[in-house]
DNA sequence: GAGACGCATCTTTTT
DNA sequence: GATGCGTCTC
């Protein structure tokens, strides 16, 4: 048990048992990096370090659970159990839970997940009277995650000119007072969004010295899992953190760097040497996962990124079969590939279902992969999606729940005093919340009290009111001497929602009333698992559990293997032996919308990368010439991805994609000495069907048929032939007009600064922005 | 106030 | 192709 450093590397062993000061692990694809984090963070406690000093944070909070276990059989599970680890929100939120009454917020705030925030501010945008085609409440909210996200606060805002102006720029004035409304309508529900349990602890961390001290001396070692996908908001938190000890180890891969999106930030792993004296550099670069095809495959996709970090992956695996290629016609028949030969395989290599992963660029993708999997009989499980906290008739039983917890919380109360439906409609709920804002108390306070208050309520929608908080009451007494799973079944059982939702036998009823079984089963087994563990099992804190938790999180029904299909992103950290990777198509991957930067496509590379790299044994690359998209039948180009694989470690299993053919074909016949990366992604972003008759693809396309490819794109053909110079005024289909100032780079790469008269100047990457000359 | 129906938008990824 | 929202009628 207690010669684990000899199931270590070199470098992996060096990572392990370094002790003091600052660190940080470069982390290569597969190169044993959990093994590293658990053996790290148990010979600390050998050491003599109390798991209770140990702060370790992970990307998602299966993988702490995981991270747990395995500490456990090192150390003991007793010793183990102290550790403090888990998701930077679920961690935080923890802390909230205790501190969180110095920023004037309950205990038992509710954790609002983004359905809930949209809505607030679809009402804020209502209440307000703006234009909600002007102001969309996802694009709203996505802005406000991102002020939140780099620290901004409401005063930050307004303090900042720059800012005030761009939204005024971009015809949203009101940004600043929408953010306003919105989190002093979160606060007044004593709720937090995910970002507030970063931001408020940053507030919490810096306003409270004292508080700041207690942790810092709690947290004497801190660890950082998937470095490289932290966003300012959680680089700002460790370090303060971490400030006083400096016993500070991150691990990360800038390879793997895949949520710029959502705020991470990839210079957080780039700059950690400059933010601490004496940072100690480890390097994992052996990669134990897979064959060499596939890590040297990977490498010379993701050698065509600027920004990275200095590393090699290498590994001593053998060889295996090279990176399989596949084209169908369709997404049916890439679907019908997928299942055949997880079939095949299953049958001549003698493998299990867990041994597949189907991985996609979007959800939307599932599908079809679904539909023949099915057809074949194959078992699949899949992550992501809708998940399952996020269906409606979950929702509104934790809403319920949510309320009895937390009577204050708005959304949850909208969400279900009239349903099922008890005659309180749209009218009563806005006097409530007119005169709620007036009064500066939450419904439900108002409600308590409506016998003071004159709403102009008629008698019976009074009744009606007393009723519903009558229950609510009711609920909250029940909570006080009942288990989670007594109290749910309580609520369940006297919302009558069960039978509402039977009411209309439909099939979709009785699935719904499946998920209601398995939202009890859930509780149930929460609360005795907890129970188990010695650990809390109140309602509330599962409530916790279930807004945090991610799809991975969630348990299989059964034991039976199963194919896994889920987004890239999700399959993050994951592994298996054979992996499909489908859609890899322009426009779908890399995405249409990640094509306008360097830094977007960059991050669609490692994307992909990550996809590649999950694979140990073999991986399959699939794309379809056409796609349904938007319900419309699309066609689709083969991805640059693909022909950024260097070729000798790639076997087409169909004829190669007619592309690259007719791009020779254009080389040689007729632009002679134009080099092939010039015209190799020459369409522009297809966003209108074509009719299936008017562009049958053929390998080799007579010269006529030329005239046509170079109709469909012919708003920016011009512009690849080289026309384009300094001084030209361009159209830009979303920018409109503007003014190009200077000109980089050349061919498939060649790019433009344009000043525009609506947005600025901006850079764009001449083959994909929708440009056409004016002058 | 309830329920039915039609329309628009959506999809890039998630704690 | 689905979902959610708004409008219409009862």
């Amino acid at each position: 048990m207690n010669n684990y450093l000899e199931n270590l590397n070199e470098s992996q062993r060096e990572a392990v048992v370094h002790k003091d000061g600052p660190m940080i692990i470069i982390a290569g694809a597969g190169s044993g990096k959990t093994r590293v984090l658990t053996y790290r963070i148990a010979h600390l406690m050998n050491q003599g370090i109390d798991p209770f000093n140990i702060l370790s944070l992970t990307f998602t909070n299966k993988a702490a659970r995981e991270m747990k276990d395995r500490i456990g059989t090192v150390v003991g599970y007793s010793e183990a159990k102290n550790l403090w680890m888990g998701t930077f929100h679920s961690v935080f939120a923890r802390i909230l839970r205790s501190e969180g009454h110095h920023l004037g917020f309950p205990s038992n705030f509710t954790i609002y997940d983004t359905q809930d925030s949209v809505r607030l501010i679809s009402s804020i945008i209502k209440e307000m009277a703006l234009d909600k085609e002007i102001y969309k409440a996802k694009k709203v909210l996505s802005r406000i995650s991102s002020f939140k996200n780099s620290l901004i606060t409401v005063k930050a805002y307004y303090n900042d000119p720059e800012l005030k102006e761009a939204d005024k720029m971009a015809r949203q004035p009101k940004m600043g007072e929408i953010y306003h409304q919105y989190v002093e309508r979160c606060f007044k529900a004593g709720a937090m969004d995910f970002d507030d349990l970063l931001l408020r602890t940053n507030e919490l961390l810096t306003r409270f010295p004292e508080v700041l001290a207690k942790y810092q001396d709690r947290f004497k070692y801190i660890l950082v899992d998937e470095y490289q996908d932290t966003n300012h908001s959680q680089y700002l938190i460790v370090r303060a953190l971490a400030d006083r000890f400096q016993n500070i180890c991150v691990v990360g891969d800038d390879s793997q760097s895949i949520y710029a999106f959502r705020g991470a930030n990839i210079q957080n792993i780039l700059n950690f040497q400059k933010n601490y004296d004496d940072v100690k550099i480890f390097k994992l670069e052996q990669n134990y996962r897979s064959s060499k095809n596939i890590v040297e495959a990977a490498n010379s996709v993701i050698e065509k990124n600027k920004t990275k970090l200095d590393k090699e992956v290498w590994t001593d695996n053998s060889e295996g079969s090279k990176v399989k290629v596949m084209r169908t016609v369709t997404e049916v028949k890439e679907g019908r590939f997928v299942a055949n030969s997880i079939f095949d395989n299953k049958m001549n290599l003698q493998l299990q279902n867990s041994e597949f992963a189907v991985l996609y660029r979007t959800n939307a993708q599932s599908r079809a992969i679904e539909d023949a999997l099915r057809e074949k009989d194959i078992d699949y499980v899949i992550y992501g999606g809708l998940s399952f906290y996020q269906r409606k008739e979950i929702k509104d039983i934790l809403s319920y729940l949510r309320l009895l917890i937390n009577p204050n919380d708005e959304e949850a109360l909208k969400r279900v005093i009239n349903y099922p439906a008890r005659g309180i409609g749209a009218t009563t709920l806005d006097k409530l919340s007119v005169a709620a804002n007036h009064y500066k108390k939450s419904i439900f306070e108002l409600l308590c009290s409506l016998n003071k208050i004159d709403l102009n309520l008629n008698s019976g929608t009074k009744t009606k009111l007393i009723n519903f908080v009558t229950m609510i009451k009711h609920f909250q007494i029940e909570a006080q001497s009942k288990n989670a799973f007594d109290v749910t079944d309580f609520v369940v059982k006297q919302t009558r929602i069960v039978q509402e939702i039977e009411k209309d036998g439909t099939p979709e009823g009785v699935s719904k009333v499946e998920n209601i079984q398995e939202l009890l089963n859930a509780i149930k087994n929460f609360t005795e698992e907890q129970k188990e563990k010695e650990e809390d099992d109140s309602l509330a804190f599962f409530l916790e559990d279930a807004a945090l938790a991610s799809d991975l999180d969630k348990k299989a029904k059964d034991d039976s293997p199963k194919v896994s299909l889920m987004t890239i992103h999700l399959a993050k950290g994951l592994e298996f032996p054979y992996v499909y990777i489908v859609g890899l198509e322009e426009n779908l991957f890399p995405s249409a919308m990640s094509m306008n930067t360097r830094s977007e496509l960059e991050e669609e590379r490692r994307l992909f990368y990550v996809a590649l790299t999950r694979a140990e044994k073999q991986a399959y690359l699939c794309y379809s010439q056409n796609r349904y998209r938007w319900g419309k039948l699309v066609d689709c180009e083969p991805s640059r991805f693909l022909q950024e694989i260097d070729e000798k470690y790639l076997e087409y299993l169909t004829v190669k994609a007619p592309e690259p053919i007719q791009n020779k074909f254009i080389n040689e016949d007729i632009f002679g000495s134009v080099p092939q990366n010039k015209i190799r992604f020459k369409k522009p972003i297809q966003r209108t069907p074509i009719k299936k008759s008017t562009a049958p693809k053929i390998e080799f396309q007579p010269p006529k048929n030329l005239k046509k490819v170079s109709k469909t794109s012919a708003t920016n053909s011009n512009l690849f032939d080289n026309n384009i110079v300094v001084g030209n005024v361009v159209n830009h289909t979303k920018f409109g007009k503007g003014e190009v100032i200077s000109l980089e780079g050349s061919g498939a790469n060649q790019k433009a600064e344009i000043r525009f008269a609506s947005v600025g100047v901006k850079k764009l990457l001449l083959q994909f922005a929708k440009l056409s000359i004016i002058s």
